[in-house]
DNA sequence: CGTCTATGAATGAATG
DNA sequence: CATTCATTCATAGACG
């Protein structure tokens, strides 16, 4: 199946900063989710319904629990590191933008209960999360404590370090014209011809 | 289990309508676009910098038979990469060489800054080549216990080194890896592995 | 063309 | 907190 990214997908390269990337990349972890949740009940459904896409001729809307893709070669084995899982990624995420001081103890604890729900986690894990989420970020930033700061000037030619550009969170407004700029396949034309709900806080997907 | 349904719009578990069925999958339709759009342009500006202009092979003994004149719009990126030029893999190796210490943030700078004469750059890969420069000279070398280093060889025997591991979460371990197996990922995809997080009922992205 | 290898990058955890 | 370490993922090139 090829998609069709003719001249609409183009997509200016060198114009993202680091957050936007970030945002982006949330934004493509919930997305994520949902078609998760949408494969899934499709999975369901197609036992009553089969549909014509190419699903499994069993019929039953189950699946191959360990299929080897093309460039695959993830291990499910043993790994020790805790990875959180998508789900437990976006409520983290959302919660680091929410209040952006250190989490203390006590929150630390909650919010490890409350995730425990979606997956193995411990404090530890939530901590060092945290932890690791805040000097990345913050990495990122650093020279702009000057304005007369001309030796460094220079660098935003050619380093290009992140400019602080967006204060929005999980919003599409700002980007839309960079990221899709196609005007016939924009995520905002995506959510507002469908029965979708097209606002992330309140979609449902029963 | 059974909704109770005050009017007619509710949907009651395994009875469907015909007209329900069909915003489904529209839906589902709907999302498979977006992550594919997602999808592609994170294939597009997959670094998180800049990289514009693609690798000048200033003054290096390297240049790409592929670099063309940035007129292939299809995704000429994908090398996304930085790749160092020979003249900049030179710098390096003389400045690890000459402090084997760790370059601090501002000597990063200072590098990256004089790197950049020769080729694009950012700090960001400064730092990085360090990191992976000392992380792996560390592997090789240590075992300079010699005799030893024949039991080396089981390097994939988890070393009983069970930390606080988690297991799984009923759901994959890595969010990234299911979002772009492939740059082929659309919703067949997503279908057949048809592997979720056991339950996605109550995220909340606020 | 498929496989292997070197290496840039991402990230959980540890250390000061 | 700021840095650093360790492990892993992903991919560009090399190789056959």
């Amino acid at each position: 199946m090829e998609r069709e990214s003719q001249n609409g997908t183009y997509v200016r390269r060198g114009v993202m900063t680091e957050e936007q990337m970030e945002t982006l990349r949330k934004q493509i972890a919930v997305y994520a989710v949902i078609c998760e949740q949408l494969a899934l009940l499709h999975n369901s459904l197609s036992s009553f319904h089969p549909l014509s896409s190419g699903m499994n001729p069993n019929g039953g809307g189950y699946f191959d629990p360990l299929v080897a893709s093309s460039s695959a070669h993830q291990r499910i084995s043993t790994r020790n590191r805790w990875t959180p899982t998508s789900t437990q990624l976006q409520i983290l995420e959302s919660i680091y933008e929410e209040r952006s001081g250190t989490p203390n103890r006590r929150r630390i604890r909650e919010i490890a209960t409350e995730l425990s729900e979606h997956g193995q986690i411990t404090e530890t894990n939530v901590y060092n999360w945290f932890q690791n989420r805040r000097a990345r970020s913050k990495r990122k930033q650093p020279p702009h404590t000057t304005t007369t700061d001309a030796g460094r000037a220079e660098d935003a030619a050619v380093t290009t370090d992140e400019k602080r550009s967006c204060g929005d969170s999980g919003g599409f407004e700002s980007y839309e014209h960079i990221l899709f700029p196609s005007p016939d396949l924009g995520i905002e034309h995506l959510l507002s011809r469908g029965e979708l709900s097209g606002d992330f806080s309140s979609y449902r997907l029963t």
